[in-house]
DNA sequence: TAGTTAATTGAAAATAATTTTCATTTAGCA
DNA sequence: TGCTAAATGAAAATTATTTTCAATTAACTA
């Protein structure tokens, strides 16, 4: 479950920020879709049902409800710079299939004995972290499995 | 301790790629660098000792050596696509401070624990991970402490 | 060591990604 | 219903990356 629709329009809000039918075809968008997608991606979707939107609002959208803490960024394969919603409330990472690109999300990583052993022998004040597994998810795991019998 | 110069050649050759001055002069930027760097960066250290070194030829020579898994790209922290010196043989992750760029190299991740759990509930085959911290390092947590102490 | 050849290079052009600028429009509020 | 600051879209500007192609060169062979 994604944050409510009201519940993002009330956090936009709060920041200042108004709440236009462009952001909310962004959002939708992005909350429709389980796989990350890129700005130009997003700005296709949207565009289908909003042509006169531009793809410099998507940009711009997109800084906003990330540093809102609404999507969040994904690195790994290839391309930088895709977004996915963020599931509300908790810290949680990606699943990413290197075949597929599917997305799954988990949230324990309990990274804190890690951490707190590097930032006494680092001398670092950890803030945050960035973790994501590839590999291959189930589907694309079976498709191989068959194909490999298949010869 | 990186890969070595004679390593180094030794795994390009076996690749089927040539030894050229202009690679080598890309690997010794960036395993003269304790940072990590982006393509452009490299291009303007690699200039000075080697000015007639063309940008293209930076990114081909960073495609190549990240393939061989030579080097490391970076993601974390506004730009993507930096890159890093790897060191030989061991998987390793990376503390980067989020205000100087500083990069640590840390190397016990342990995350097998992890990865079997997500990999069972997810039916996920899991081939590798990304995982960098971010936060403060030492000396800029010191700068910190000291314009506070000093307002 | 000279000759051969496929890989590599650099310059320029092409393409793609992102940001800036600015005149016009609009959401949110009084 | 206005008012105003924020947001938008179009176009231009900037930045990042890739492609193309003729000239050069590293590595191998005779
Ligand atoms: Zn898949
Ligand atoms: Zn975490
Ligand atoms: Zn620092
Ligand atoms: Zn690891």
């Amino acid at each position: 479950m994604t944050f409510t629709q009201n519940k993002i329009a009330s956090i936009l809000r709060h920041s200042g920020y108004k709440i236009t039918p462009q952001r909310r075809a962004v959002l939708n968008i992005i909350s429709q879709s389980h796989d990350h997608l890129t700005p130009a991606a997003i700005y296709e979707k949207v565009h289908q049902q909003h042509p006169r939107i531009g793809l410099v609002t998507v940009y711009r959208t997109l800084d906003i409800l990330a540093e809102l803490g609404l999507i969040c960024e994904v690195h790994s394969g290839g391309s930088c710079r895709s977004y996915l919603m963020r599931r509300p409330a908790e810290h949680h990472h990606h699943l990413i299939c290197s075949d597929c690109g599917a997305v799954i999300d988990f949230t324990d990583c309990d990274l804190s004995n890690l951490e707190q052993r590097l930032a006494r022998e680092a001398h670092f004040e950890i803030k945050g972290h960035l973790l994501e597994f590839t590999g291959l998810c189930r589907d694309c795991r079976k498709r191989m499995k068959q194909k490999k019998a298949a010869r």
